[in-house]
DNA sequence: TTTATTTATTAAACTAGTTTAATGTTTTGA
DNA sequence: TCAAAACATTAAACTAGTTTAATAAATAAA
């Protein structure tokens, strides 16, 4: 049940088997079936999550009720809105499963038990949120220099995996741009080859 | 000297005396004069710094020459290339000071000690990096989701105290358009007064 | 299996933001 | 204190990306 997360935090820190259990433990297993939602703009979110299998998506819908994603979250993925967890307010964001999907989550207060209790998770969460924030600052950095056509090339190669369990609406709202828009890049690309 | 970073790191995480003394003496007082550079596009950044004077923009020129600024630090903030610094990896930054500059900074090296031989140093930059992480996702649904002119507004009212000390040609590379059109925002919210 | 819904594509008119260039103003530094 | 450099504004032509709408194809649901 717990192999994947095992793996996975073992990739960032070293845990001894007692400490990998006594967390692993407080994670508890969820089920979650395509179209339905982890997280809806207004509440609170009250859990991180590690997906064990699946697929979801981290979106925004702005007041035109245009929807930007924010990420995508597949096996071996972290899911979360870090700002509503951490500061406790309404989140912006909502999180939907695209396929059926499994997840564990710990609470915040289990979390907070870990934090106190296992010193190393400190580090675990202080190594990740670096990995991720390095990761969204890359993504600024591409979003305010680059073409949506080198965005959306630069997409497909480094997830081709991914690539084909999302639709073009989809993509398109990861890149910024609308799903017509995308479909011209494509044509364009296509003519290219 | 120090007085800035102790009250900056009591606001995040709670230390003894002892604590944050033996944790500020790891940090070196550096003065850095107006349009030079703490950091250079190709180097691998070697310091976390928290500006106790003046001002710094950290920023990216692109292939096309053009300049995108990922953030202002000024008195009580922190700067550091994160990607370069953590992966030991040269920087995609500049980091330079708009005004005559001091900054108190501190060596992977002398991090890694804290990390090591200070448990709470872990939680404080787990705390502060979830927090810049906060900043930088808003600021992504924004740049997404919203006009350059409500941008535009929205950073005047954020940040009223620095935008005195920028010109427009920075404030522009930061909400991501030219100069050109920030003046046509400019005018346009001026004939509305 | 049939119908309804979602998805992808195309076209055409449109708009937010860019580019280039010229002009006057302010700041800087020697 | 004077010349050079940096800055802000304006105009006009341009382009990357949007909007709306229509059509065909694929998927899901009944």
């Amino acid at each position: 049940m717990t192999t994947l997360l095992k793996q996975n935090i073992a990739s960032h820190i070293s845990l001894s088997d007692t400490e990998m259990e006594g967390f692993c433990n407080l994670f508890q297993h969820k089920t979650i079936q395509k179209k339905s939602f982890l997280l809806r703009e207004g509440e609170v979110c009250k859990f991180e999550g590690f997906v064990t299998k699946g697929l979801f998506r981290v979106y925004h819908i702005d007041k035109n009720g245009l929807e930007q994603i924010l990420y995508f979250a597949i096996e071996n993925w972290w899911i979360t809105d870090i700002d509503s967890f951490t500061n406790e307010s309404p989140s912006q964001l909502f999180i939907e499963a695209i396929e059926d999907s499994e997840v564990l989550v710990i609470s915040k207060k289990d979390k907070e038990f870990a934090y106190s209790n296992l010193p190393k998770i400190e580090k675990l969460f202080r190594v990740m949120t670096q990995k991720t924030h390095v990761a969204l600052q890359r993504r600024m950095i591409d979003n305010l220099s680059k073409t949506a056509e080198s965005r959306y090339i630069e997409f497909l190669e480094k997830y081709p995996k991914l690539v084909q369990r999302l639709s073009n609406i989809q993509i398109a709202a990861y890149l910024g741009i609308t799903n017509v828009f995308l479909s011209n890049i494509r044509k364009k690309i296509a003519v290219r080859k």
